[in-house]
DNA sequence: TAGCTTATTGATACTTTGTATCAATAGCGA
DNA sequence: TCGCTATTGATACAAAGTATCAATAAGCTA
């Protein structure tokens, strides 16, 4: 599946700006999610955290996801695993997929996206500030392996 | 908003069908569910059932959503109410809007989200065998009365 | 770089949401 | 109407998430 980057380095600079003060859980924690392929729930991201920082506590890990999010820096998915798993943001590749068959996430472009809400809007007399789209199936490389 | 209505009838049908045994619990539920224009929790929805059936049991309530849900006759609304509310089914209008101001529920046609996923499957290689969309905003009333 | 201030942390207790168990109940076919 | 058995209600339990608060550590100041 293809790969796009993230930089750590800008999630902690982006945390900084925020007032928030930069601590070592949150390198810990950014490093996980910004370097996991698959959507991690806090609970997953707790268990992770705890193997090169046993003694981080379940709480914290909480609070930090909920402020990753709110900084936008991760988002929810929504679907099979529940609703408690999270995916890196990134930016201008809003619409997300992911393969029920090896749990991985990929990227898709927005624009059809942003174009099916215009034209919703337009039809309907709703005003649309906010949208959630998943995607479900199989993966390019799943459908070959298969 | 406009409202499409739902046939309770179809929903004991439905149930019928699939070999359950019919029962005044369903019938309570699915009531409740069919005329609600909100979205509800299983717990909201037991807390109804019981202003006019007081002995309806907690976990009755949670197993009967579980059933109308993987009967496709309610579905889960994933956003910002959390991800545990479900709304009525309605047949071929599978796009669902929330207004973030009144809460109430309408359906879209779900013809553009149709030709976003061919589009996306084409563009990706993925597969894409289901998919989840919510939209959310001020709905035509709100946007009047505001 | 040591000291001070205060946001953040970890541990714990608690709340909420959802699930398992099982005797009692009530659909429904005979 | 009877009898079989799926469904129910009550309870206990598990999982997921939140509140509290003393202890810790970031980062400013001198």
């Amino acid at each position: 599946m293809p790969g796009k980057t993230i930089n750590p380095e800008d999630w902690l600079t982006a945390l900084d700006k925020s007032g928030l003060r930069v601590t070592s859980v949150q390198e810990t924690l950014i490093d996980i999610f910004a370097h996991s392929e698959y959507p991690l729930s806090a609970e997953q991201a707790w268990e992770i955290a705890r193997q090169s920082r046993p003694k981080t506590g379940r709480a914290t890990v909480y609070r930090m996801v909920e402020k990753l999010e709110s900084l936008g820096l991760i988002r929810r998915v929504h679907g099979y695993q529940g609703c408690s798993h999270f995916v890196p943001t990134l930016p201008d590749l809003m619409m997300l997929f992911i393969c029920l068959s090896c749990g991985r996430a990929d990227y898709l472009d927005s624009q059809p996206l942003n174009d099916l809400i215009q034209q919703s809007e337009h039809i309907s007399g709703h005003h649309i500030t906010d949208s959630r789209l998943q995607l479900f199936g199989a993966c390019a490389d799943c459908q070959q392996n298969a």
